[in-house]
DNA sequence: AATGAATGAGCATTCATTCAT
DNA sequence: TATGAATGAATGCTCATTCAT
């Protein structure tokens, strides 16, 4: 059986990087270990232990692909540069967005709200957590200012937290005008 | 021996529940097991499993207790009920509380917060949030409009939340400004 | 809210025998407790404990109905007592009763042979078993000598054995043919 | 400290395995846990959950092996095998083999027929279960043909059966006429 | 007579990590 | 360099049984 045991493999540690991403996702940060990444990526568990010595090290890992690939992070730099829509306002576009977000692939928004959200008690994620809050406020700013932008991104995050946290629906139209209220007064 | 067990202890439920509140103050949510709680609470584990048949059920009622209890709502209640102080509005009422609250006990805002945020991942808890958020949105809505106090709540829980997750300190002024703007314009 | 809390409740005991019944047929002896047959009678546990002071005792008395109700056994003596049926002869009929049995409920077949087969480690239900087996090999000596009932008896129960153990589909024809060998040949 | 602590044990796996059997036999199925089996084996208990993940592979195993160094089948192949003995046709020979099977260290044949007879409640046993039963028959239609050799298979079974759970005498003349029966009439 | 509370023992299983090869 | 084997600790949870009421 040809190349059955590869024995040189050096996309094995991006390999197992994304099996812990696929991890995280199906079932979050807390089912994340040396076995269950193993398995998704089809390695012999030493091989994850040999990589990453400990399992903070496969997660700083993952966290930091995780931000890399970040998908929400091109939407919104695709959605706020640019020239605005002719027929939309900002809020109305913000709120469009979120709705689009929450609608989608679910496990991925559970993906990265938990990893974001990871940093609350691991301060060694907080420099990932800042720099995608700064991302994206300064996508917004560029259409607005800075000041309104951090206000913004804080009502979004907001808004998708009572989503996700609740179970309530995502009411487009409340966001809309409550993020139209931000905005500042011509 | 009388006295040497104490089988008779009708405070026994509560008092697993207090020490499942200091284990998580302490070591997080992941930190929370039959076993510590019963260690903290000085109780045989059987006794935890008995009152709790799964960690869910004991993490439900921490978080129900935590709400309870929760420092911030009684200052809500406080704050946003009866006449409203003549000499400051709304939104640099709730900018000061917020930040009184942020830079009081850190281990506790934690606390509430791991609890709240738990919900994303665990479908049990997600009643009592939608009760907390429901909760401190009605307490709001005495002041304003229910639409206005759901974005209030929104963006105080975005504002927090930046602070928490990137370090970032908190910025009363700024806080207040995006409260001031998502009040009706009179 | 009337009767709901019964003070009275003779027929409590028989209950929770129907109830352990229940739990043997879809969880097997080894799913029978005081806390599933409690749940399943929809009694609180400590009744199960103060009607059956150990397992056993629950098990035994089970056991007893069951054999007490058993649908084969009546099905057979339905079946081989009376005037032969005019145009089948005794293996076709016991052959197409076992077919009939086989892929009935499957769920009652397995209850009924587990009980049985439990016999093979507890002497306390060999009784129970040896009643069960002289019974069927009456009815079936009426249709024949004691001698060929019993071997007939053995043939089905290790024909049926081999369907359950091993998963293979039940053949009428080759049981039949089986059977009518052990006949005395006239 | 050399040797202190054997590292290395490549035989390991398969002295959990005859553990396993002497726990089976000594407390019966129910009595087989990864603790008991890694006690029986002088060996850690993760070193039970290492080698077989549940206790279903640890059970499969153990039929497997009791399946090969059966006695019984030792007997069979060299009682059906080769030149038929002169003196006593097929019937009487099986018949005075379950006889001596019976007779014999009757724990090992309870150890056996528990662990076959488990088969009926836990699918994984069921090919184990299914390739014993097919190789006794193979072992049989050698000296008929396979129709016969399973009748012969299902009546001896019966037979055993019988004998096992009502703790009836084993009567092996009537084992013999019904065998004889079964074989095809020249 | 009946039962909620309690508890120590035990369960299968998972785990991070170590180590010999 | 890579990995199969190993292991002690811990996990959530279930259990039969006891006991006070």
């Amino acid at each position: 059986m040809p190349g059955s045991n590869r024995r040189h493999d050096p996309d094995r540690r991006d390999r197992i990087i994304d099996a812990a991403l696929r991890v995280v996702r199906e079932r979050g940060i807390a089912g994340l270990t040396h076995r269950t990444a193993a398995a998704a990526a089809d390695v012999p568990l030493g091989s994850t232990t040999y990589h990453f010595a400990t399992l903070d090290d496969l997660l700083v890992a993952a966290l930091r692909r995780a931000d890399e690939s970040h998908a929400a992070r091109a939407v919104f730099s695709a959605r706020t540069t640019g020239p605005p829509p002719p027929d939309e306002d900002l809020a109305a576009g913000l709120a469009r967005l979120l709705g689009e977000w929450l609608s989608g692939d679910r496990a991925g928004v559970e993906l990265e709200y938990e990893l974001y959200l990871a940093a609350l008690r691991r301060p060694a994620l907080r420099p990932v957590a800042a720099e995608w809050y700064g991302a994206v406020t300064a996508a917004l700013a560029e259409r607005t200012d800075p000041r309104t932008a951090r206000a913004l991104v804080a009502a979004m995050d907001g808004i998708c937290l009572r989503v996700l946290l609740t179970g309530a629906p995502y009411e487009e139209e409340d966001a809309r005008q409550a993020l139209a209220r931000l905005l500042p007064r011509g």
